[in-house]
DNA sequence: ATGGTTGAACCTCAA
């Protein structure tokens, strides 16, 4: 069995002790991290390196930052999204996994907020998931065991939200990122969650402001989406929702897909 | 909810 999970950890530094404990209880074989809040010199190596990990990081001062953590060889590393030379934000990167003489690729995003509908941010974040969409337009063609974990920001379904009538047009709950995130999919790209548990309400993100995790107010915003070839190994995905409960949490949850490598 | 919290870095922005 082979474990690959997504993480925003919003910031690995002020994040270290909770994704270090949650490592040793999951023991997940490959990490798709996302905003790192830290510059790749800056990213705390030795903390992950002691457990295992190979690393491939693509930091950024701030803001945004995305990272792989594997316990295989990551080779082939790409950390840029074509299709826009002057996008400075660290927000993509990409590898292959090397295990049992097979290759399985491994991608971590974050795609952008977008603030407020209507917004300049807005705006890019539906330009980046045209991105996204043509990028893995192409990686699909090679027929691979792919995976491509993120933060997407955007809950895909009316049940991955508390209540879809009165969300309806919410930034992450708009028909113009639902749009972009089912066309993406509709490339040939599986949600893992929604494979294995159809009809399970539950959330990956909770607002810090007005204790939304308390009151059970999130949004599923993070998914693992696989290819053709790594559904066909897909035993199990789960919302790890421990991590949450600890002291000084991310405001996400970590995403665990356990495939049949 | 013209609010609420968190993180990084600066005296505010992004989420």
């Amino acid at each position: 069995m082979f474990s690959i999970a997504t993480f925003n950890v919003n910031s690995v530094k002020a994040r270290l002790q909770n994704v270090l404990t949650w490592l040793d209880a999951a023991k997940p074989d490959v990490v798709l991290l996302q905003e790192l809040k830290c510059e790749t010199d800056a990213f705390p190596r030795m903390e992950f390196e002691d457990k295992g990990y190979n690393l491939a990081i693509h930091g950024q001062k701030t803001y945004n930052g995305v990272a792989i953590l594997s316990k295989y060889p990551i080779d082939d590393v790409i950390t840029r999204l074509p299709g826009d030379d002057a996008d400075e934000q660290a927000r993509y990167i990409e590898g292959i996994i090397s295990l049992k003489g097979k290759a399985v690729r491994v991608a971590s995003a974050y795609v952008p907020n977008g603030q407020e509908v209507g917004s300049d941010k807005f705006a890019y974040k539906l330009k980046f998931y045209e991105r996204l969409r043509a990028h893995w337009a192409q990686t699909l063609r090679h027929h691979e065991i792919a995976v491509l974990g993120a933060d997407f920001n955007c809950a895909p379904y009316a049940i991955d939200v508390l209540d879809h009538r009165s969300q309806d047009g919410m930034v992450c709950y708009n028909a113009l990122e639902r749009e972009q995130l089912r066309a993406l999919m509709n490339l040939g790209l599986y949600d893992a969650f929604r494979l294995k548990h159809p009809d399970v309400k539950q959330f990956s993100w909770w607002d810090y402001r007005g204790a939304g995790y308390e009151k059970g107010n999130g949004l599923r915003i993070d998914h693992v989406l696989l290819s053709p070839l790594a559904v066909d190994r897909l035993h199990d995905c789960i919302i790890d929702e421990e991590p949450r409960k600890q002291e000084k949490p991310s405001d996400h949850a970590p995403v665990v897909v356990t495939l049949n490598i």
